[in-house]
DNA sequence: ATTCGCAACGAAAACGTTTTCGTGTTGAAA
DNA sequence: TTTCAACACGAAAACGTTTTCGTTGCGAAT
C-alpha cells in the first residue's frame, strides 16, 4: 500500500527544501529549470496531489457547497441537486447534501455541523416544520457569520439572501387559465395548507384566473389538504376526500392539482367513478416528473424547470462566494425567479 | 457580522495560552476548576465551535463519505442515497455526493477530486461506460493508497473491497416463477445487454425459473435493448421493438421486464394494442419505484430495498473507517445480499 | 535547608500547504 | 579588490486544532 505521498517527503527524497519542491510544482520562476525538471518528474512519478484539506486551511475555503433539502427521494429536489452538481463540478466545487426530512432540529443539526468550516455556502430549501414554527435564528446566524445561503423554492421573506423562485403565481394563472380556453366551467383545486408558501402562491394564482375570467372561486371547489395525513403511503384519506368532493359538486370539470400526487390521485378517484378523462374532465398537476410522464392518461403539468433552479443557485452561489474578496461580504441580494412551462398531454383536451 | 471565534482568540481575550483553552474546554483534569469555568463560559457566549477542516487535518480524517452514482434523477439511487445519509448522519458523519453520469471520465474525475483528502472512503455505483471498458484502475489505486471502497448494485468481482449486492438472480426467479404459478406459459423477458451486471443476472434468473419448471427459453421472447438508444425522452424505439414482439408472438402472455420504464412502457403497447392486464397478460418488473404503485394498472414489481442497501453501505464503510486502527488497513471484505421482496398489485392475477 | 511531588499552566510540534522574507553564491561592473 | 545585482534556494509563519512534554510555584516531607 503506498500512501499518498506529501511535499514533505518529497523534498526529504530530493534533499532540497518544502518550500523548494512547493515552488517547483507551481512553476515558480524563483526554481532553477533543472531543480523544476526533476521535482515535477518525481511528483508525476509519485502521483503527487495536493491535500485538499490543508489547502482548506491555508485558504480558508473548502470549495464545497452545502445542500440542505428536505427530501431527497423526490423528483424535483434530485433535479435541483443534479443541476447543482452540474454547475459545482464545472466551476470546481464539491457538494455535501444533508436532509432535514422536513424537521426542523434536523435541518439546523446539519446546518451547524456543515457550518463550522466544512463548507463556503448554503443553497437550501425550508423544511415544512420550519416554516410552521417560523423560527429563522439558525439562517440569519449563519449569514451573520458570513457565510452566503442562496434558498430555492421554498423560501421566506424574512432572510436577506439570494433566492431562486418558481414563478407559482403566475404558472397556476396559466394553468389554470388553460383549462377555461379548454371548455372547463367548474374547476376545483386541490392544493396545501397555506403554511407551505409555494401551495399558497399557487392558491392565489387559481383564484385570480377564475377572476381574470369573471368567474367567482367557490370554496367548496377549494381543497387543502393536511399534507401531514397523506403521504406515498397513505393515500386513501386523500382519495377519500377528494371523492366527496367530486360527489358533492358533480359539475367539476376540471382539477388543477398543486402536485404530481394530489392530480394522479383525483384521476384515479374520477376513474373509478366512471369519469372519463379528459371528456368530463381536464386535470393539470403542479410540477412535472417522471408520473406525469408515464401515467395513464399522461398529465398536463406545468414544468418548473428543477435543474435550471438547481443551475441557478449553484451559479449564485459560487459568485458571491468569488466575488468576496477580503471578507467584505457581498450585501446586495437578489431574487430569481425561474418561469414555468405548461407541458400538454392527455388529460386535457387538445 | 461576527466571525466565527478560534481557540487563539479566546486565549488572547481571557489572557491563557491556547493550550489552556483547548484543554478546559475538553474539561481536562490538568486545568482547575476556576479556569475552567471561566473558559467555557467565554466559549459558549461567543458560540465557540472547533473548526472541522483543523480537526479533519489533524485527525487525518474527515468524518465524511464520498458517493459516487451514476444518476441522481433516479428513484433507486435516490432511495440508496437516503439510507446512506441516515446512517451516516447517525453515526456523525457528512456525506459528499459526485455524478458519474454513466461516464467514465467523470467517474474518474470525481473520484481523484474526492480522494486527495476530502473523504475517508467510497461509497459508489459503477457506471454503464466503465462497465464496458472493464477498466478499473481507479478503484484499484484508490484501495491501494488506503481508502476503502464499498460498491453497491453494480459491482465488479474483480474488486477487493466490501460488496452490497441485491439477490437479481433468486429475485428473477421468484418473479418469473410467480407470473408461472398465475398460468403464464409464454413468458418475455425485456432486459438489458449483458455488460450490465445486473440485467444479465435477471436474465439468467429468468431463464433457470423456466427451466426450473420445464419451459425451454426462446431467443425470439428475450428482448434485449440496447439503452444507450432508449431514454426516459426516447421511448418511441423502445414501443416499436416491444410493439414488434407482441406481434410476432401473439401468445405472449406474461412479460418479465428488468426495469420500471421497460414494463410501463410494454403495458402501454399492450393497451394499445387491445390487450388487457392482467386477463390476458401478466405483468411484474423489476425494481419498486413510484412509477410501479402509481401505474394504472399497478404494477406488480420486485422491490430491492434501496433504502437498506444505502444503509448497509454506510455501516460496512464506516465500521471499516473506524476498526482500521494505527494505519492497519482490515484486508477481510464481505459482500453481503440484501434479498428482494415481489409487491403484489393489479399487473397479476391475485 | 534541601528535596520531592503535585497542581496548573505554557511552549512547541504536528497535520500539509503556500508565501513572504531572508541568505548565500555567483558573475560582472566599478 | 570591492560592490552589487541576480539567481536559487531555505526558514518560518500561517491556517486551527490536539497533545506531549516541559516548566513553574508551592507546600510538605526529609
Amino acid at each position: 500500500m503506498k500512501r499518498k505521498v506529501t511535499l514533505k517527503q518529497i523534498a526529504k527524497e530530493l534533499d532540497v527544501s518544502i518550500s523548494t519542491v512547493s515552488k517547483a510544482l507551481r512553476n515558480s520562476a524563483e526554481i532553477s529549470e533543472d531543480t523544476k525538471l526533476k521535482v515535477q518528474a518525481f511528483a508525476k512519478l509519485y502521483n503527487y496531489r495536493p491535500n485538499n484539506i490543508a489547502l482548506s486551511l491555508k485558504n480558508r475555503k473548502t470549495r464545497t457547497l452545502g445542500v440542505i433539502i428536505p427530501e431527497i427521494v423526490h423528483h424535483f429536489f434530485s433535479k435541483v441537486i443534479k443541476g447543482i452538481e452540474v454547475v459545482a463540478n464545472k466551476r470546481g466545487y464539491n457538494v455535501i447534501v444533508g436532509l432535514s426530512n422536513e424537521s426542523f432540529d434536523k435541518e439546523v443539526l446539519n446546518m451547524e455541523m456543515l457550518a463550522n468550516g466544512s463548507i463556503d455556502g448554503f443553497i437550501l430549501s425550508i423544511s415544512k416544520e420550519t416554516l410552521q414554527n417560523q423560527d429563522y435564528h439558525h439562517f440569519t446566524e449563519t449569514i451573520n457569520q458570513g457565510m452566503p445561503i442562496v434558498m430555492f423554492d421554498r423560501v421566506v421573506n424574512d432572510i436577506d439572501c439570494d433566492k431562486v423562485v418558481v414563478d407559482d403565481y403566475s404558472g397556476s394563472i396559466n394553468a389554470v387559465s388553460h383549462l377555461i380556453n379548454k371548455g372547463c366551467k367548474n374547476i376545483a383545486i386541490i392544493t396545501t395548507k397555506d403554511y407551505v408558501s409555494v401551495g399558497k402562491l399557487r392558491t392565489q394564482g387559481y383564484i385570480q384566473a377564475l377572476e381574470d375570467n369573471g368567474i367567482q372561486a367557490k370554496p367548496s371547489l377549494i381543497l387543502k389538504v393536511d399534507d401531514r395525513q397523506v403521504s406515498d403511503d397513505n393515500l386513501e384519506v386523500l382519495e377519500t376526500i377528494i371523492g366527496e368532493m367530486f360527489k358533492e359538486n358533480p359539475q367539476i370539470d376540471g382539477v388543477f392539482a398543486v402536485n404530481e400526487l394530489y392530480a394522479l390521485t383525483a384521476m384515479k378517484v374520477a376513474r373509478n367513478m366512471g369519469i372519463t378523462i379528459p371528456e368530463q374532465l381536464q386535470v393539470i398537476g403542479f410540477t412535472d416528473g417522471v408520473l406525469s410522464k408515464h401515467a395513464n392518461p399522461s398529465l398536463t403539468a406545468v414544468s418548473q424547470h428543477a435543474d435550471l433552479i438547481g443551475q441557478t443557485a449553484a451559479n449564485l452561489l459560487i459568485d458571491k462566494l468569488e466575488i468576496e474578496i477580503d471578507d467584505e461580504v457581498d450585501e446586495s441580494y437578489q431574487t430569481t425567479t425561474i418561469s414555468t412551462e405548461l407541458i400538454e398531454r392527455e388529460s386535457t383536451k387538445s
